[in-house]
DNA sequence: GCTGGCACTCGGACGGACAGAGTGCCAGGC
DNA sequence: GCCTGGCACTCTGTCCGTCCGAGTGCCAGC
């Protein structure tokens, strides 16, 4: 176990480190931050966190600079959340509560993050079946084309297009309407596929297919929860990573614009509470050099998507963490009032 | 006026600089081109380019660079557009054709865009107020809430939540349903205003505030034009724009994120045909290095939104602009389709 | 009007010298 | 036993001078 002051040495390199961006050495260390011990002391110190790994040199006659496995251990012995002070407070809630629509709220909520933190910001859309059905809508486009429309208590909507196998009179559409509405609304879309399962059968032979055609499309929509979206911002901040800049960058951007990894990304964190993954732990290669801050937010107790943001392992992770708990809240209370 | 040689050795410089991304010579040009004539020709040739302006030097003994207004004598005289070759044509069409809806016909456009230019992809979502309705749906989720839900022909849809001053019955709420559609279902977004100014006088006293707040509400959503969505994508490819990297790559990533830079970027351009906009001709201080290749797309003959992609001044015109010529239009058959 | 030749210029690469920062280690003091 | 000051060492980044090559402009000749 380490002593209490080789913790303080390393919370000391790591914050230095965040701030300059440059390897510490041991003089810098003592006269920034008043350890009240000398620098060969500190020295000694630093032989003994990189024997244990939490920090490297460069090359040889360089400072130190934390490792993955140092910024860990700062995060979840080393520092707290950050709280965001009450003016902070304020300008999130007026900023996000302009929005007129999901994707206003998603989009602020975007913007918020990247300003706030001046790093990379990732929404998740409010899933499709962790949410509860509003509403499933049918309109007749055409005598043997209907339109499905979805709406979700998170104000989500999604619509598709649906070609039946016959003609489908108004009747028997207003029909299926007022039937699927009585099961579905305000059930969770896991239910659904078993609450409609019997539902063709109270109709006429003829228009069963059509039913059937129509349920089908609406399990499909259901499933598709691969195709969750998500919004990112903030990319300019990425020119604030490092000097070897073009090397890093590339490979982030790369990932921002596979929607699958980020999904993939923000899915493995942990579904309560806030997770932040550093450098190697991102399974991604191409994150590599880069942390990822997530929770998960939503309308009640539970979380229906999750946001997050992606910048340099080198970053200042209780502001970071302060930052992204409190957005998360926010916009949970946005959502619940919608 | 250049005479024809003297053309041939500004388009020959162009095309190896897009190349090899460095100040091209009078002896390297002779020799990868045949223009039948000795170096210290095309020295003079260059000297007299450099003298109207189309070419410059970075420094005195280095090769020749073009400028704008290089880039623009090839683009308007010198250079064609590429068409796309068959295989290439059919794997556009294949990609698309797999959409689903609407934002996955933009997402798919998006990314096929990136991939055959390797540069910044950027789409604008058929706008509305060039679109036509193709219904309006009145949902009633409380008493006194009513859900807003407009669908046009391009397969766009918009919601909005509308709280309403009173209770308004369902019976109430098919007849507003009804009479709406029957107004403005296969009309231009443009003409709707006039067409419902005096659909309230045929309600019941105690229904005209609702109505009218759902009609304010509808007219707000089609003023609402300027909150245009865009999807952008392939800023990986900002990688490859050259050494003086974070420079130039900074203000452009800006600008992506500024929704309202890049709307106006594309409308300012030409409403039907391809526009080029090249390095200073771009109003935005941030896209000075870069050009701007955009054009139309619609169902019909009509454009209803733009597409483009964003590079460095140093790209292949002809390529890019034929990638984007032939997107636009297997879009526009798409959207038509649907 | 084109061409070969020639002198000139300048940037980039190479290499040595140097200063500065930081380290590891050791002997001495509390 | 732990901390401290001192010292030798190592490495990087920078500065400077040199050199090479690419490219130019100009000129005389065909």
């Amino acid at each position: 176990m380490l002593s209490e002051r080789r913790l303080q040495v390393l919370r000391a390199i790591v914050q230095d480190y965040v701030g300059t961006e440059e390897p510490v050495g041991s003089k810098a260390l003592t006269e920034r931050h008043n350890l009240g011990v000398s620098p060969a002391t500190v020295r000694n110190d630093m032989a003994a966190l990189e024997d244990e790994g939490f920090i490297a040199q460069p090359h040889t006659s360089a400072g130190r600079i934390p490792t993955d496995k140092g910024y860990r251990l700062f995060v979840d012995k080393l520092a707290g959340v950050k709280p965001m002070t009450a003016p902070e407070r304020r300008a999130i809630q007026n900023f996000l509560d302009g929005a007129v629509d999901l994707d206003d709220v998603v989009a602020r909520t975007v913007r918020l993050l990247a300003q706030l933190t001046r790093q990379v910001a990732v929404v998740q859309y409010p899933s499709l079946t962790r949410s509860t059905v509003r509403h499933v809508e049918l309109l007749s486009l055409a005598p043997a084309r209907v339109m499905l429309v979805l709406i979700t208590d998170t104000g989500r909507v999604e619509q598709r297009m649906v070609d039946c196998p016959a003609p489908f009179g108004e009747a028997s559409l207003a029909d299926l309407r007022a039937r699927l509405n009585s099961r579905v609304a305000g059930r969770r879309f896991a239910d659904v596929p078993r609450l409609v399962e019997d539902l063709p059968e109270g109709f006429d032979v003829e228009d069963r297919g059509t039913v059937t055609t129509v349920l089908s499309t609406l399990l499909e929509t259901l499933v598709e929860e691969n195709e969750e979206r998500l919004m990112i911002g903030g990319t300019a901040n990425l020119t604030r990573f490092g000097h070897d800049f073009p090397l890093t960058i590339r490979p982030v951007l790369e990932a921002l614009e596979e929607q699958v990894v980020l999904l993939k990304l923000l899915g493995e964190a942990g579904d309560s509470g806030m997770t932040v993954r550093i450098g190697h732990e991102n399974a991604y290669e191409g994150l590599n050099s880069t942390s990822v801050v997530s929770v998960g937010y939503g309308s009640g107790n539970e979380a229906v998507a999750k946001l997050g943001v992606v910048g340099p392992t080198r970053m200042d992770y209780p502001g970071t963490m302060g930052a992204v708990r409190a957005v998360a809240r926010y916009v949970g209370q946005i959502l619940a009032e919608s």
